[in-house]
Order: structure tokens, then C-alpha cells, then sequence
DNA sequence: ACGCCAACTGTAACCAGTTACATCTGCAGA
DNA sequence: TCTGCAGATGTAACTGGTTACAGTTGGCGT
């Protein structure tokens, strides 16, 4: 390294001089400085009541001195614990994540762990890369999302014998324990409210299926002989949910837009108002997921609530007893909502 | 801790036993498992190609058999890198730091430094807090919202040498490097387009004043003495200005609404429409954000952009290149960008 | 004046890796 | 046959903390 720098001898001087200025008091640097013991800087650090006050005094003047900050490495290579979990995640670009993210990030917090966030842009392989980075970093548990795993990704987990919880989805036979609600159910009842309101013929707007859980839910519609259901997907966007609303209007009209999620939804209501249609009355639309904003649409919209905080709370509380008390957690399921509010309207 | 546990010899034997069963192999297990030395473990991981390749497979099947996992604590301890900075943040349930927090994972992960999120909702003691843990387990960067700091933060940060970056603002004096956009000229841009179509009566709703760049916003409008506005702070939320527009409906009623977040912008517009009114016809609303929703509401809003991606990104160059390089950035100023749509139009 | 104990501090081993340097082997060339 | 050297491997000293254990000191009781 120093030889690829190379070259003038002054440039390396200052290049020494600089690095020799930037690194870092370690403890022994503490020590000498205030004419004690490694073991009293130690202990001024973890136990103050064991050291005289003017000896405590001599080291913190050192410490500050010399701009000390204790190594976390250090102190986990002692400890055997870094204190973090992963969570990867499709992206963070989304109202779902940013919330379960958010109650998860407290819930951990309030057991003194914290959270590095990886995306994994719903690809497996990427989803197997970031886990190996975040397992190389120290992470200590994982939370994972869905249930479309990298084939590598289990000897990953087993060989590490790491605490690994998959969210947004549910089943108790799953290899790890899940935590989340049922994606088949919700969009079964989502479909059963327009179908309770006379709707027979129903455009389903969902996102990509490569994503499991919005594959559970088109699953679960396209079992359903008793509506003419035709299924558009689309981008997990408002954007997206305008475009597929534009390729509805233009075909044979449905009485009712089914969106299997309700930024899809947002953009959809919107589009549809845009062609002079009224909501209800010319055309009901349905959301799946509630986000916060889906209350104070025009007009608020009708959608199956997901218990998306819980489920980030219910992850930090079962993942920090997994990994502080080795305590496996059992699978859990949420229970979804039917929220009525005014996109949803008796057909014609 | 033994003692305290005390009691019972057989339960001890079952901790031990326990413990005995969890704890990893490590380096000289794996060594003495394949009969080789430790440093040929350590070869085999990091300069493979140095090890006759029959030793190479010995040792690979010891690391194996061991469901051996190197300890990113120990590494980092050699190379004084964790490799991850950690990223401070209001709150991850909005959409705003939600895409920062996205792009700047993805800047990040192209250098291969992994980002670690906290929340702070906006309160300099609890971000103090925050930043010391971060700083505890490694962090060799960080990156802060705003400029309102508790006094210690900088001690702090001077003690550790550490990469700090000041984003959503923008002010080349700060103590630290800030990369953002220019609130005040931001929030003037928005005026100014009502008042350039003629309204003078505008309601101004914005967020709680604790955060700065919502003050920076605010402070910028109380100086404009050619319109009548009144101000009325609510929740960063539709509900929010779902909320503030019943107030605001309530009075004397203005011409136009202008919203210091695209989020209250969502909410005002649902109720004002639900009053009846036609927007832009009866009332104009305005935007500050440019969401990516925001295009896609009815009617499409009328805001200014803030280049809230580019910023997550070039805060995740500078960053990386603080750290890997020692390049301490210049601060960055991003242009915004008024965005007319359909919801502002001309007075009456 | 002596012993004892508490309060304080120091020494050195340890955690789990990396790596400079030493050693050992075997084969090619003189 | 001996030298030289490359290739493979081992030894031990690091990294920066924690902590068990071993001193040292001084005050108090007798």
C-alpha cells in the first residue's frame, strides 16, 4: 500500500504524520497518559464507585485528553455480543416498511439492541448476499420478509444457529417461525365485501408477483368462481395503480377496482375520478392494507386493515427474547380488519 | 452472576451444558479440528490461493463440521473498520426520510458500508442518546436531520473524530457539512406561485415547529408582508390536514391552502373536497415535498420538489468518501423545483 | 506495636482474529 | 552433492478492551 502511494518522500511524511494524528487513544495510550493501570481506565469505565475519585478524576482528564472512545469491537470480543439485528427488506420505499420498520426500531431500542436495515428489492440472491454481509458485521438475528428464500439461505442460518423471523406473512409449518397476518384471508375478505354489495365483475389491480405476498393474495381471488375477476398487475406505486385503472376504463367496465394494496389504490381513485366517474356511485374501489393516509383520501377509502405496527412491535419483542434468552418464538398470526369507509358502495 | 444464579448444582450443570452447546467454534477449534495451525485458517479465508489445496479442503471441511462463522468483532478489531455508519432520523414512518433512507442504503451498499437506523422524533436529547449508542457499537459515520443539536452532541463528535453529515438543510457556515435543499427559498418558491396567480388570502398549514426546516419554512412566509396568511401548525400527517382544513373552513375562508408538507397537502385536499368545494375552482392547494404520490392524488398537486433521492444519494458518496478516504465534503446545496399540476389556479 | 481488613491499584491472561517472520520441505540447477 | 529458492505451514506478537487474581497501602482495634 505505502509502495503504491509511493513516490515523494514528503507526501508519505504527511500522509504518516496524519494517519499517526487520526488514530485513535486506546486504552494503554489512556493509561500511560494518567500513570495508572490499564485495569483502573477499565474500571473508571464499568465500575467509577471502585476507584478512588482523584484517580478517577486523573484518568477522565486523560480520557478527554486524549479524545478516548472505547472500541465497540473490543468490548464484543469480550462480551461475544454486538447488540444488533438485520432486517432485510424489499425496499424502504413504502408507506408498509416504513412503518413496520419504524415500531420495530423502538421496540428493539427499548431492549437496547439496534437495527441495520438491508434491501433486498424482493430479488433472493440479494436477500442471500446482505444476509451474509449482515452476518459478517456481527449481526446477531435477522428478520427476514416473505417466504421466497435463496436455497443457500437456510445452511446460511443453520450454520450460524442465528435467530431468523419471517414477517408479513403467516404459517406455522414455515422453517422459521413466521410473524404476520394472512395475506390468503385478507384478500378473500376484501373480495367479499364488494361481492356482499351486489359487485359482480371486479378488476383486481395488484403489484408484481414475484413478490409472495401479493402472490398469496391473487391466489387467493383466482380461486373464486362466483365474481368475474380480471387481474391487472401493475407497480406497487400510485403511478402504477393510475396506469392499470387506464387499461380498465378502456375495456368492458367492472362495477368495482379491487386493489391488492392501497397505494394502488390511492392512484386508482384518483385516475378514476379523473375520467368524471364518482366514487362510489359510478364505481366502487376497495384498498388492502389501511396505510395511515387511506383514512383521509377523497373519498376515504374502504380496505382491510393490516396490523402493520403490532406486527413491528410483536418482531422486536419475539427476536429480542430469541436473541437475549434463546427463547424461539412461536408462530404468530394478526388478525386483518374489514374498514368500511366511503369508496365502497352497493353495484350501480 | 454464578452466585447469583446460585441454588440448585444441577441447574448450574444445565447452564453450563447450555452454554457449552451454543458457544461458536472459533479460529483454533477449527485449526486444531483440521490439524493445521491458525494461521493456515485464517489463509484459507483470506488468501486462499496460498494454501496447497489439499489443506485448503481439510480446513473447509473443519470449518464445516464446526458450522465455524468468523467473528466480525475480532476482524474488526485488527482492521479498526466495522464498515457501517449510522443513520439518525426524525422518524422512519414518512415517506420523505423513508426515500432518503433508500437511497442512501443503496449509495451505501455499493461502497460496502451497511447503515444502521434510529429514530430520534425530533428530539436532541433522545438523538444525543442515540448517537452516543451508535457511536458504542461502531459507527464510523453518522448522518443527522437538521441543524437543532443538544450542546453535548458536538463534544461528542469532536472526541471521536467523527464523519458527521447535516441533511434536509443547508447552511455553509454549520459546524458540520449539510447536504440538502434551501427550506426558506423552498417555501418562498411555493408562495409565490399562489400570490403570482393572484391570491392573497392563504391559510398556511404546516407541521410542529420543533423541527427546524418546518421553522425555516414558517420563519420564511412571516417575513412576506404582501399577503394575508394565517398560520395553523398541526400533525405531519393527512389527518393532520384533514384537521387543520376544518379550522381553516371554519373562518373566514381563503382563496388557497398552501401546505408546508405534500403529506398535509393529501389530507387538506381530501377535505376540502369533502366540503364540497372543487379544487382549484373554489380553492387552490399547495404543495412543499413533491411525494411520489403526489403527482397521482385528485387532483394531481401542485407542489415543490425537493430532491429528496438525489440528496440520500450524494449524502451516501460523501459520506463513504469521509470515511473510506478521509475527504471531508463541501456542503451541498440541491436546487428544488416548482412543480404546477392541477390543484393551484388562478384567484376565484 | 501488631494484626487485620477494606479500599485501591497493578499484572497478566484472555477474547478471536490477522500477519510479520521463522521454519521446514522438496526440487531444480551448478 | 550441495546450494538456493519457492511454496507451504507454523509461531507468536499484535489489535483493544475485560477481569481474575495478586499486590500495596493505610486506618483501626487491641
Amino acid at each position: 500500500m505505502q509502495e503504491r502511494q509511493g513516490g515523494v518522500i514528503e507526501s508519505r511524511a504527511v500522509r504518516m504524520n496524519k494517519t499517526a494524528m487520526r488514530k485513535r487513544a486506546n486504552l494503554r495510550d489512556v493509561a500511560a497518559e494518567a500513570g495508572v493501570s490499564v485495569a483502573t481506565v477499565s474500571r473508571v469505565m464499568n465500575s467509577p464507585a471502585t476507584v478512588a475519585p482523584a484517580t478517577r478524576e486523573r484518568v477522565e482528564g486523560a480520557m478527554r485528553r486524549l479524545q478516548w472512545v472505547p472500541s465497540a469491537a473490543a468490548r464484543a470480543i469480550n462480551s461475544g455480543r454486538t447488540r444488533f439485528v438485520g432486517a432485510l427488506v424489499p425496499t424502504l420505499d413504502s408507506d408498509i416498511f416504513a412503518r413496520v420498520l419504524a415500531n420495530l426500531e423502538q421496540g428493539l431500542t427499548a431492549q437496547r439492541l439496534s437495527l441495520v436495515v438491508a434491501t433486498t428489492d424482493d430479488d433472493p440472491d440479494i436477500e442471500l448476499a446482505k444476509a451474509r454481509a449482515l452476518l459478517d458485521i456481527g449481526a446477531e438475528g435477522l428478520i427476514v420478509s416473505g417466504m421466497t428464500r435463496s436455497p443457500d439461505f437456510d445452511e446460511l442460518v443453520a450454520r450460524a444457529r442465528l435467530p431468523v423471523i419471517a414477517i408479513s406473512c403467516h404459517d406455522p409449518d414455515y422453517r422459521m417461525p413466521t410473524i404476520g397476518y394472512d395475506n390468503h384471508g385478507a384478500a378473500l375478505a376484501a373480495l367479499s365485501h364488494l361481492t356482499g354489495l351486489g359487485h359482480r365483475r371486479i378488476a383486481v389491480l395488484h403489484g408484481p408477483l414475484r413478490n409472495d405476498r401479493t402472490q398469496r393474495r391473487v391466489l387467493a381471488l383466482q380461486g373464486q368462481g362466483d365474481a368475474d375477476l380480471t387481474f391487472h398487475e401493475t407497480t406497487l406505486s400510485t403511478a402504477g395503480g393510475c396506469q392499470a385503472v387506464r387499461g380498465v376504463l378502456s375495456g368492458r367496465r367492472p362495477s368495482a377496482i379491487l386493489c391488492l394494496s392501497d397505494v394502488i389504490a390511492a392512484g386508482a381513485m384518483a385516475e378514476v375520478q379523473r375520467h368524471g366517474l364518482r366514487i362510489p356511485d359510478d364505481m366502487s374501489v376497495m384498498g388492502l392494507d389501511d396505510l395511515p393516509g387511506s383514512a383521509h383520501l377523497y373519498p376515504a377509502l374502504s380496505t382491510i386493515h393490516l396490523p402493520v405496527s403490532r406486527m413491528g412491535r410483536a418482531v422486536a419483542d419475539a427476536l429480542a427474547g430469541w436473541v437475549e434468552r434463546d427463547e424461539k418464538p412461536d408462530p404468530q398470526l394478526l388478525d386483518h380488519e374489514l374498514v368500511v369507509r366511503a369508496s365502497t358502495g352497493p353495484c350501480r
